[in-house]
DNA sequence: CATGAATGAGCTTTCATTCAT
DNA sequence: CATGAATGAAAGCTCATTCAT
């Protein structure tokens, strides 16, 4: 790993624990195992290194859910694939992933992030998932409701059970799994709902 | 107002607004219209008047809860009304709701805030609702699910579409009601369940 | 005791154990078991307490060399009544006396302190001294040495105990006794001098 | 001289002036002619800056001690040679000297100054000494005293008289020559007492 | 590429002092 | 007499940033 990379992933790692005032250039440089002045080398300021540590984050995850969300399945099932992608990758980079609870429009603005970039960024997620949601109302897989505010719902119920996960000392074996039966509980259109 | 409450209300505006770190105490004291001399004077620390603001805004907001909760409901009726006071408590405290998010084990410590502190009292929350979700099972108005899990998972929940209002740019009105929708549909045992 | 005995008191105290600058006018009046306020009420500034307190150890000291020193005596047995004098008063005031190391020409200045009144002020032990020295010379109990060097050696001696005696964690038992005898051998006129 | 050691060499006059609490590092920065933000960045903090200072003055002090007492002399002659170094090196530093005073336990302790250190460091000091006189007494030099006190004593004379020149108005030319007739006189084995 | 010496803005905190009660 | 609310200067310290090596 070459240091610039290394700089990158010790940057995901302190201003995940830390955010972003609290976090230091020098603990940044400490965690990678080079000298501070490296990182202006490589990323200017601060603030550019917040936005490149947190923006390589996001679009890793993006790629990730496109790839869960693409191919041939029901609405319901693309949402639950989205779900299990989501949760897939917060698990696998537990370390690193709460710099996006940090450089997020879904935590209050740090100084130094472009709160217009990251929204457009973010925006992303939502609509991938707004997407399956019509798709899930069209095949017949989803009830009808509204996708917009859906998505939002269904987004800040995945968000809920990471941040649950992930910072709190809640016991909580198997909340993900139970996240996505909850969602399916209530978009699915129940057997009873079928006909009867 | 008496100064010290004024003070504990700009606190709470703050650090809500930049978080423990990037908050500063001169902030604070301007926006309180007092010396920064003064907050020292009645709050010990920075650290002590974070968690005075942020434990007076969860006290506040458990008084509401209990309320809510209380008296004769089925246990889906005590849940949808635990979320509508949770909903309309942040609706009416807009600027200073905020403080809960950053004084919270849901949200990443912040230096200088005590984690078990927090944690005690943030369990009252994930209480009260698994409660009601057990005296659902027992009334027989919520499905058998695990109360540990679905109350954490309400909880998310809830949080989650309390930080896209507050926080995010994306439209979303109507979400809290949708929200308490979304979990009505989940847990209320559907009518085609109970025969046909 | 009066409330402004108990201040002056807890000055010499506060004082004498964390010096002028880190001794605070609240530890003083928490000490004194006083409100703050009071302590300016009677005395003003900090500076002008500081000096009040140095000046009234002072003076109650000067007042025991005084009659230790009076009386018909060789000017031998007047310095060891001196010394005596002054090792009892360190004894009977190990609390407060260390005031007297802060607020004197033989420490460095501290801000607040008036250096002329402090050098009139404890030119009055050397002089008594040197005027023992004197007396000791004529009448023959003491040797022929400079008065005004010796007061200064022995007074530096004195102090010198004292401080060993009082601050540091040396073992020093009977180290006042032997002070007197290091200080009688070297003045006494010597037996074998006498004649042989 | 490089910044580091201008540094030291700041902080040993001012602290040596002023004292550890009225002392300030801006005063340092400024007497050594750097910005205050590098005092942290060589010694951390003020504390460690100033054992720093005490500790550099205290070992070449001692460097010159054992230099000044080693080699073939008479116990008397080593303390003379031990007082006539001691009284040197003082006069050779005098603006920088008194740190010493401020750092020793023969001072108050400062708010911040492990005693521990300090204790260990000066006992050194004394032992020297008291070696010398444990010599004397040996050869011949010394009249039987008690080597324990008699250190003390000694050095609590010498550090009388160095404050007595260093620090006061009082007119005190000759105090050193004459401080060192005052001991030995004090220890001299005289010659009535051999026979006659 | 890589280091770390050097700077100074800005933070929290302490504290003497004033003054209304 | 006595209290403590209120102020703001000034302290120690942290840290992003620049730049010579």
């Amino acid at each position: 790993m070459d240091k610039k990379t290394a700089i990158l992933k010790a940057a995901q790692e302190a201003f995940g624990q830390r955010g972003f005032t609290a976090a230091t250039v020098k603990d940044v440089a400490g965690r990678a195992g080079v000298s501070f002045g490296l990182v202006s080398h490589y990323f200017g300021s601060k603030q550019e290194l917040f936005l490149a540590a947190g923006f390589d984050m996001a679009d890793r995850l993006i790629v990730e859910l496109h790839a869960a969300t693409e191919g041939e399945m029901t609405g319901l099932e693309a949402i639950q694939s989205y779900m299990t992608a989501y949760f897939k990758f917060t698990e696998e980079n537990r370390e690193r992933f709460p710099i996006l609870f940090r450089c997020s429009p879904f935590s209050h603005n740090e100084p130094g992030v472009d709160v217009a970039k990251v929204a457009d960024k973010f925006s992303v997620f939502i609509e991938v998932l707004e997407r399956c949601v019509e798709q899930g109302i069209k095949d017949g897989s989803v009830r009808a409701v509204s996708p917009e505010d859906t998505a939002l719902i269904l987004y800040g119920n995945i968000v809920g059970s990471v941040r649950t996960t992930l910072l709190t000392p809640f016991k909580s074996r198997g909340i993900f799994e139970e996240t996505i039966n909850h969602v399916t509980r209530s978009l699915a259109i129940s057997p009873g709902q079928d006909g009867c």
